[in-house]
DNA sequence: CCAAAAGTGTTGGCGTTACACCCATGG
DNA sequence: CCATGGGTGTAACGCCAACACTTTTGG
C-alpha cells in the first residue's frame, strides 16, 4: 500500500465582535508566494501534536490568548489550492472577547490586525473561502445555540448579548422576547456585580452557568413532534 | 518554516436503512495492523487527487457505486490513533439506497459487509468514535433537512420516507401529519408511477424536487422573530 | 431636570399536535 | 370477503411575535 507523503497545515478563523461587526484576524505574508497580502493566521502540523493543539500553539503565537473557545470548521485539501506542493489544511473556528482581542506585543503593527469578516480585503490561498464559510458556520449556530457567548468577556450584560447576536445574524432583535428567550434557556447565571457604564440605570451582568458552560443544542424545527 | 510529511488518508462512512435498521458498510482488515478486525473503508490519499475525490474512488472500490450523497464529516488527526506512524484521517459521511447497497461483486464473502451502525462489531483504529459521529451527525441532520432522502432509490413512496426519518430519529411519528410537513416542504414531485407491491392500495411515488434537489436548511428555532 | 440605557407583561394569531376512519388492491 | 398498507381533515392548545412605558443613574 502506497502512502505519499503531504503537509499538513491548520489555519485559524478567530472572530471577535466590535464596534457591532464581526471581524476576523488576518496576518500580512512577510514570504513567498503571496508576500505581503493579507492570509488567515496558521502553519503547519508537528508531526507530535494534534491537530486542535497545533491550531491552540498558532492561535496562542499571534495572540497570546489561551483557553478560548475553538472548534474545527471543515478541512480544504484541492491539489493546486497551495502553489508550494500540496498541502491539506484543517480550517478551525475561534471566538475571542473583543475586551481581549489585541495582537500580540511586540508584533509589527501592520503584520496582523482585525478586519471586517464579512467583506475582508483580498486574500492569500483560498482563504476567502474559508472565511466565508465560517461565517456561515456562526450564523447558522447563532440561530439555535449560545456559542455567540463565547465572544463575551464575563461578566457580561444582556444588552451586549443581544448585541453578538444582531451582528451575527445581521438584524435587530425585539429586547423583551429577547431575554425572555435567553433567560429562559437556564444557559446564563447572574453575577452580583452591577456594570455602571455611563449616565443611566446600571445593568445586571451574567456569565455562562456553569452546569450550560458550552453550546447547547435544541431541538430542530422540522419534526418536534 | 518547518514542513513534516505526513500521510492523509480518507475514511468512508457509508449508511444504508434496511429492515428499521441503520446500516454502517465495514471492512475486514486483511493486513496488520487490526489484522482480521472490522474497519471502515478508505485508504490514502494520492498526491493528484482531491480529499473528496479520493473518498468516491474508495467508495467504488468497495461498492461499485458512483454519484451517491457524501459529505465531509470531520478530520482525526491525533499522533497515536495510527500505530503505523501519524495519518491523518478525514472521513465522509456517505448515504446509499438499500436497493443500491451491494458489496462489489468479486469481493469476499467475508470482506466487506452492512452491519448495525448503533451497535457495531469491535472495530480498528478509532473508527468506532468516527461511527458514532456520523451517527450523531446524521440525527442531527433528519430533524431539520430532507438530507435522509439520499438514502432512498427514486421513485419512493412516502411510507419509505417515513420509515428512514423514523429509524434516524429514533422514534415513530405519526402518518398525517408527517406527510403534511414533508410535502409542505416542497422538496417532492410526484411521478406518475404507482408502486403495486402487495395486497393493498397502490402508493403513489416521489422523487426529489428539480428545484430543490438536495438538502433544505430551514430556520432555526432559538430566534425566528 | 434631562439624557441615556435598563428593565418589564400581555394579547392575538398561527402553527403544531392529537386523533380515527375509509380506500384500493391481491389472494 | 378479508387482510394489508395507502390515504385523508379538524379542532384544541400552546407558543411566539408584536408592542410602549417606567426606572435608575450621571451630569
Amino acid at each position: 500500500m502506497k502512502r505519499p507523503e503531504l503537509s499538513v497545515a491548520v489555519d485559524l478563523v478567530v472572530f471577535t465582535v466590535r464596534a457591532h461587526t464581526l471581524e476576523v484576524l488576518l496576518v500580512r505574508r512577510g514570504i513567498q508566494p503571496y508576500r505581503g497580502q493579507w492570509a488567515l493566521p496558521g502553519g503547519f502540523v508537528t508531526t507530535q501534536e494534534s491537530l486542535e493543539a497545533a491550531a491552540r500553539r498558532e492561535l496562542a503565537e499571534e495572540t497570546g490568548l489561551k483557553g478560548v473557545y475553538i472548534e474545527q470548521l471543515y478541512t480544504w485539501g484541492e491539489p493546486k489550492r497551495d502553489p508550494r506542493g500540496r498541502v491539506v489544511t484543517v480550517a478551525y473556528l475561534a471566538l475571542v472577547p473583543a475586551a481581549r482581542a489585541r495582537v500580540k506585543a511586540g508584533s509589527d503593527a501592520a503584520h496582523a490586525a482585525f478586519q471586517p469578516a464579512r467583506q475582508p480585503p483580498r486574500l492569500a490561498f483560498d482563504h476567502a473561502v474559508i472565511v466565508a464559510r465560517a461565517v456561515e458556520r456562526l450564523g447558522t449556530k447563532a440561530e439555535y445555540s449560545t456559542l455567540p457567548l463565547h465572544l463575551l468577556k464575563e461578566p457580561f450584560t444582556l444588552s451586549e448579548v443581544q448585541e453578538v447576536y444582531e451582528v451575527l445574524l445581521g438584524r435587530d432583535l425585539d429586547k423583551r422576547n429577547f431575554r425572555r428567550k435567553i433567560l429562559a434557556l437556564d444557559a446564563l447565571e447572574e453575577t452580583d456585580v452591577m456594570r455602571r457604564d455611563g449616565a443611566h440605570r446600571p445593568a445586571r451582568t451574567f456569565r455562562l452557568s456553569a452546569s450550560r458552560p458550552y453550546l447547547l443544542k435544541e431541538r430542530g424545527i422540522l419534526f418536534p413532534f
